[in-house]
DNA sequence: CGAATGCTAACTGTTGACAATCGCACATGT
DNA sequence: ACATGTGCGATTGTCAACAGTTAGCATTCG
């Protein structure tokens, strides 16, 4: 039996507006009007406000009341935000995901390891950060908790924003893959070493952290 | 000027909505039909369903697609996630909370800590468990993280039902206000000790978890 | 008598239209 | 020139109705 998809129309639309603002089609502040958008999409408003309302849930969009709504334009404080509920998250995560990793699980942290420096060596940034935030979501989803993986995603989605962002106001932001950072991480889960994990994670967002307030200081 | 709430329609049915879900009025599974909400809050579908839409972006409610919504019917496991979940924010709550702390604040704590008390030796068992949330939102609060806040306010509703479930289901469900351990995160982040207050976080989920364990096994 | 099939009622997804509100530009007065 | 008030356009909030889909039930066939 084939899994009919049959999507509902509004998360389709979703799903494009999504790509649109992660591939900086949609700039930051660009308004989403919706009579347009619906025109565009050749559908109604209502479907379309309700892929807003999804995208806002996933904090991709804000949505001032009777101000309509535009693609977030997130600041340094958003990042810090996003990054210390991802270090508590992800710090939670893999102290669940110890006991329930398997060898595909490993296999696809290495794949994804080797992904994120293929992307960064072949020019490709964008695809390195998806690389990245896929790393990150192999444990989280190796936790086996649903509501945790759910939040890691979006703040995941929020994370690629930012990245384009920053990318494209500061020019000069040189980031590198955190490839070491992130096979200690990795190391750790394999060797069932829960605290060593955690501290790994950890290890990881004061890495990220740094690299951050070195760039500030560079502004 | 005076300020309006001019709260959208949508938004004072979600809230009348969400108290009757945790007052246990609407019992879980109960089928949440948009015409009929529509004609007892006199409005019409569109307001009902972005206020679905956000009860069930809070826990609250669960909507199968072209199958209605209906109130969530949580179980051990989903208790288990929100827990879960719950300890890695608030462990990550507390690290940042021990630097902002201010004296309202732990004067704040103190009184919801005997609120908690009061309401369960008053017999109100919900009085006590929204206190005891309360208490928790507190320090989550002090972590100054605007998105932490708001995840953990939407747990605390899920976990609201869930007592409030538990409580229906099993009648002997012995919950006694966990003073002690709230105490020892209060104490530890009044201190400013921040791995204190973390392993006193810990400590209390760890304390749950096996006063859940014991019911299972009594069950 | 049991299982498969076709019908029916109820409900949601979607649509287009109407009304309320907000921001902005222009005009007015000081 | 600057501040304040007013009207207009644009856009969202809300509404009522249509169409498609699902679940449940009766009917029919083996």
């Amino acid at each position: 039996m084939v899994q009919l998809d049959h999507k509902q129309l509004w998360e389709t639309v979703a799903d494009r507006l999504r790509d649109e603002i992660l591939d900086g089609h949609l700039p930051a502040g660009a308004r989403l009007v919706e009579a347009d958008l619906a025109s565009r999409f050749g559908v109604s408003r209502g479907p379309i406000r309700d892929a807003l309302a999804d995208l806002s849930r996933s904090g991709l969009v804000v949505d001032l009341p009777r101000r309509g709504t535009s693609v977030a334009s997130l600041r340094e404080q958003d990042l810090a935000e996003v990054y210390e509920v991802r270090r508590a998250l992800e710090e939670g995560a893999v102290r669940m995901a110890i006991a329930r990793g398997t060898a595909e699980d490993f296999a696809e942290m290495d794949r994804l390891l080797a992904a994120t420096e293929n992307a960064y060596h072949a020019g490709s940034l964008p695809v390195a950060w998806e690389a990245d935030m896929a790393f990150h979501r192999v444990y989280c989803r190796m936790a086996g908790n649903g509501r945790l993986l759910e939040l890691v995603d979006r703040l995941a989605s929020q994370t690629l924003l930012l990245m384009r962002t920053a990318l494209a106001e500061h020019a000069s932001l040189a980031w590198t893959p955190p490839v070491e950072v992130h096979r200690r991480i990795a190391d750790a889960i394999r060797a069932r070493d829960g605290e060593g994990a955690v501290r790994a994670v950890a290890n990881h967002y004061q890495y990220t952290e740094d690299r951050l307030a070195g760039r500030a200081k560079t502004d």
